[in-house]
DNA sequence: GCTTGACCCAGGTGCAGCACCTGAGTCGAG
DNA sequence: CTCGACTCAGGTGCTGCACCTGGGTCAAGC
């Protein structure tokens, strides 16, 4: 089959199952004369699992490593197992980040409910943002440190 | 000052500034004879101020159209009413889906210690990503749905 | 035989927001 | 005049695709 039937088999678009060409997560089965690819069922399942992957958290550098390890013969479930509960952790820390920006905004909205619109002094951009700019911008540089530290660290 | 001092000063790493500098967010005054370039208090501030917006959830896009606006003489505040509220709402939408892929990747984990390793029959490539897939492949796929729906609608 | 139109192909570029790298310049100390 | 610590400018890499360009395919119709 050519591209676009082994993608619509496997529930992704065109550009996707490109996408995983180019970073060598699928190979196409041969070439026809005037070179497109061709798939077998064997890619088909591929990109679903690549997708079963994703859908859980997995980056697609992971689903590559799970898949070259079946290739090789051994069994990627341990290290599934393993990269999940990293994932998972990982996970937890940026939900961490997307929460706190959340209620950031969520300040900023109410807080300037009460706040008329600054005044075009020549020196601030917009009053409304500097004014919360104090309390926020300490604050992501917190969460930036610490992200910063994890990823030092890691 | 030169580059890195005016990063400094905004806290920032000069590889960001240069970066705003790239995307056209901050203009150096000059340059010396040598090419290096030269950065005023102005400079500084406005780094601040992207940072501030940054923080409240804005874009760097945003900031600069914010910026610009500054500059013309126009009054920002209003606008950036207007794209604050836009941004809490995607990123309301957006937190929704780190929420269901924390789920998910909690019930994986949860379900897989009472799951053994697949088999390497040669069909699949993991057995636990393949088995737990069914479940969470359709629900990532009614997720990204919602998701394409928003787009096209925005 | 030739065009039209709907589809499909391959490979290139763009997105956000930087971090990292390369190769070169600067500048005081020895 | 060399050494080393620091800085500079501009290029590339990251994630996971979507979009674009310029062409090929193939059946239907004239």
């Amino acid at each position: 089959m050519r591209l676009i039937e082994c993608a619509r088999q496997a529930g992704v678009t065109a550009d996707t199952l490109r996408h995983y060409l180019r970073v060598g997560l699928v190979d196409a089965d041969g070439r026809t004369q005037n070179g497109y690819r061709t798939f077998s069922d064997r890619s088909v399942a591929r990109v679903r699992f690549i997708r079963g992957a994703l859908a859980l958290g997995f980056t697609l550098r992971d689903a590559g490593e799970l898949v070259e390890m079946g290739q090789r013969g051994e069994l990627p479930c341990p290290r599934a197992r393993t990269l999940l509960d990293q994932r998972l952790a990982e996970q937890g820390r940026q939900l961490d980040q997307v929460l706190r920006l959340h209620r950031r905004m969520q300040r900023a909205v109410a807080d300037w409910k009460r706040r008329p619109d600054g005044v075009p002094d020549g020196h601030s951009v917009c009053g409304l943002i500097e004014g919360f700019a104090e309390d926020s911008v300490s604050a992501a540089r917190r969460d930036r440190g610490a992200s910063a530290r994890r990823r030092g660290a890691g």
